[in-house]
DNA sequence: GCTAATCTAATCAACCTGTGGTTGATTAGCTCATTAGC
């Protein structure tokens, strides 16, 4: 949804006075844009991100004009009365989230109508749940996580049920240790093989420094457009201080063309069958401070340079090597 | 004290414009986000 001008000049507006408006402020709004209270939040909370970024370039932390507006406008006006949820409304937002931590529109519409809950309070009401569980799966696995590595927080939350099966980009759900079998098994399908520590060594080195998964927006990925040819890695978090934010086409020569998303199971990021190597678990992990990122950029680009001479896009099974 | 409401920062995808910026939406928060009503 984009704001027509209007709308935003009327926001603008009452930016400019408050930008930390109460929820009668927000009602009000809500009913002279047109827009749902919970967008006008939105675009207040946006807003403020992205103005404090742009005026003070406060890239970092908390600074001081930041606080001194929250001191200024903090009790300016009323916050939203608490709500008292009732104990049949509490049994239906726990039982959807039992069933998935993180629902999408379509769920919360429906959790909406059941409850007579808004949507926005549905919202931060998963959110509080999620991060109470979360805070008790700690107090409760925290002598545990290091041998059960299912045990590590987030785990759960994760995996929303029912899509990280089909999910083209499902390993983007998964816990850190999920992430780490899913990523093995994409390198393995997306790395140069036979190469003495080509990326796919790489990342497994790189992998096992991983303190936690990417930050994923579980309800977005399952929403939104679901586009099976890119997989975006993030590898901003390698010890090396390398940065690669690489977009790898996922079908490569050696997989079926991807037509239909819904047609993606994890399983279908096969090796390479050019990939003569044992299964990852039989070869040494190597220290990714031990990487010349040179010589592993060589390799990387190398066997991209064979696979494009290789791949015949009319065909949909690869072209075989004529030596 | 419990927990709904709210915060910031990071991130994503859609959109528009021209391959990058803008914007609305969603998420975590980590030795367990903070604030505040009941």
């Amino acid at each position: 949804m984009i704001l027509n001008e209007s709308q935003k000049d009327i926001l603008n507006e009452w930016f400019e006075k408050n930008p930390y408006p109460g929820i009668d402020t927000r009602d009000y709004l809500a009913k002279v844009t047109g827009i749902s209270e919970f967008q006008i939040l939105t675009w207040f909370q946006n807003q403020r991100t992205r103005r404090r970024r742009q005026k003070y370039k406060c890239n970092f932390g908390k600074c001081q004009t930041q606080v001194q507006d929250k001191l200024q406008f903090k009790h300016e006006e009323a916050r939203q009365i608490r709500t008292n949820f009732t104990r049949s409304q509490i049994k239906t937002l726990t039982q959807a989230h039992d069933k998935n931590h993180f629902p999408g529109i379509a769920a919360r519409k429906q959790l909406a109508k059941q409850t007579g809950i808004s949507d926005k309070k549905i919202v931060g009401w998963f959110l509080n749940q999620r991060a109470w569980h979360q805070h008790q799966r700690i107090g409760e696995t925290s002598g545990s996580m290091a041998e059960d590595p299912h045990q590590i927080p987030h785990a759960s939350d994760q995996l929303p049920p029912n899509n990280h099966s089909t999910n083209p980009n499902s390993f983007r759900h998964l816990s850190p240790s999920n992430a780490v079998i899913s990523k093995q098994s994409l390198a393995s399908a997306l790395f140069p093989p036979l190469t003495p520590f080509g990326p796919q060594d790489f990342f497994r080195g790189s992998m096992s420094q991983f303190p936690r998964a990417k930050r994923v927006q579980p309800s977005q990925a399952v929403q939104r457009r679901e586009n099976c040819h890119v997989v975006s890695i993030d590898t901003t978090r390698l010890s090396m201080g390398m940065t690669l934010g690489v977009k790898i086409p996922l079908c490569t020569p050696n997989q079926r063309q991807c037509q239909d998303p819904s047609e993606h199971t994890g399983s279908e990021i096969l090796p390479s069958k050019h990939s003569t190597q044992p299964p990852p678990d039989s070869q040494q992990w190597l220290d990714l401070g031990q990487i010349d990122p040179h010589l592993f950029l060589q390799h990387w680009d190398e066997w991209l340079q064979s696979v494009i001479a290789e791949w015949d896009p009319c065909e949909r099974t690869p072209v075989s090597r004529k030596n």
